[in-house]
DNA sequence: AATGAGGGATGACAAATGTCATGCGGCGCT
DNA sequence: AGCGCCGCATGACATTTGTCATCCCTCATT
């Protein structure tokens, strides 16, 4: 019997040829294909799908939440995560939503089916330099408002716009900036913006 | 007799699938992949190949550097333009390099094939709401200078770094950074970074 | 020869940013 | 009850930015 995988990317061409790659192996049946995190536990359900292949970028849900909701919708349905950027703070955080692997897209394309076929079997699959760099980055240090806050200034505005967005006084998000650069080890906020996002602590 | 094309992406995964999905096709054939620029011209003499399919984000040699070094090594060969991010600068970019088409990643899989062949036969291929943008957008304002000064300011060090790594007055920086602030619109840095990035003014 | 644009620089000034001390209330832990 | 961490805020202070005027030099255009 075969795997029965769905697959999840934000990018139409990309996730037509996963499709298209992967439905050349003769154990794995792609039943549906979706283009944000939104809708993909109800289609595994519907599809009684055995395998979940998430992007961790796309728009409206992203894919660790997806995965979470995957995870509670159809408890039998591994997840396997698939991405552009390697950060650590993705690979503990997918993991934590009840990911089974984790894979960086630029991973040979011969390995993908055989990540497939591990997950299904109930083994994990994680990139072992990730998993080591994962281990020495720690987890993020940043408070939930801190995140909030660094997350609003990374569009470039001014302290201003971010005391708006974030309804707080001008002072206290410059304080905010301030522990993130801190416990960054950015000196300006734009480095410290770089750094978090690097390291997967904002989202 | 089957079109012989050559495909470059850093993302081994997405390579590969894009090759497993334009090799179902009866008449193309993969008869390369390459996993950055810099080999693409001398891998398109060498198998003679019909259609070069690149991507504008690549390490070392970047896609449009790489599409006109096709263009020079084998004129007879066209180049289709793929790329993550819809930015109206590197379509007109992609063009005066002699690209014959541009297509953005989230096109649907099945128009792919289809521009291959458009691009083979002489065709133009650019998606329309790309051109449109590109022709409200603008050649980008910037000059070389200030867009370097920019550049270097996009990872997030102050002025004194800036000055450093362009080997500039830490006061000529500030007068370039405040020009590309007044260009662009934007009312800091950081936005002033932004706004440049999303237009392919920087690269 | 004159004009203008670009590269490079200085100095001065106003505004924004980053730092720090300090205060308060709430929440969880021991 | 006391301690520490977090959220939130103020105020003061030193730096860093961003803005502007002004200067020099070069090169291409007129």
């Amino acid at each position: 019997m075969s795997i029965r995988l769905v697959i999840a990317d934000d990018q139409a061409l990309v996730r037509g040829a996963l499709a298209a790659l992967l439905g050349l192996e003769p154990d794995i049946e792609v039943v549906a294909e979706l283009g944000d995190g939104t809708g993909v536990a109800a289609a595994v359900v519907e599809h009684s799908a055995d395998v979940a292949m998430l992007d961790v970028e796309m728009p409206g849900l992203d894919g660790i939440s997806a995965a979470a909701a995957v995870r509670r919708a159809a408890p039998s349905c591994r997840v396997l995560m698939v991405t552009t950027f390697g950060r650590p703070g993705y690979l503990r955080r997918a993991m934590l939503a009840g990911a089974s692997g984790f894979v960086v897209k630029d991973t040979p394309a011969r390995q993908l089916a055989e990540a497939v076929r591990r997950v299904h079997q109930g083994l994990r699959v994680v990139d072992p330099v990730l998993a080591a760099e994962s281990l020495t980055a720690g987890d993020s240090p940043l408070t939930e408002r801190e995140a909030e806050v660094l997350k609003a200034a990374s569009d470039g505005g001014t302290v201003a716009d971010i005391a708006k967005s974030a309804m707080l006084s001008e002072g206290t998000v410059r304080n905010y900036l301030s522990a993130t650069m801190a416990k960054t080890g950015g000196r300006t906020r734009a480095e410290a913006v770089r750094i978090a996002e690097d390291n997967g602590w904002l989202l």
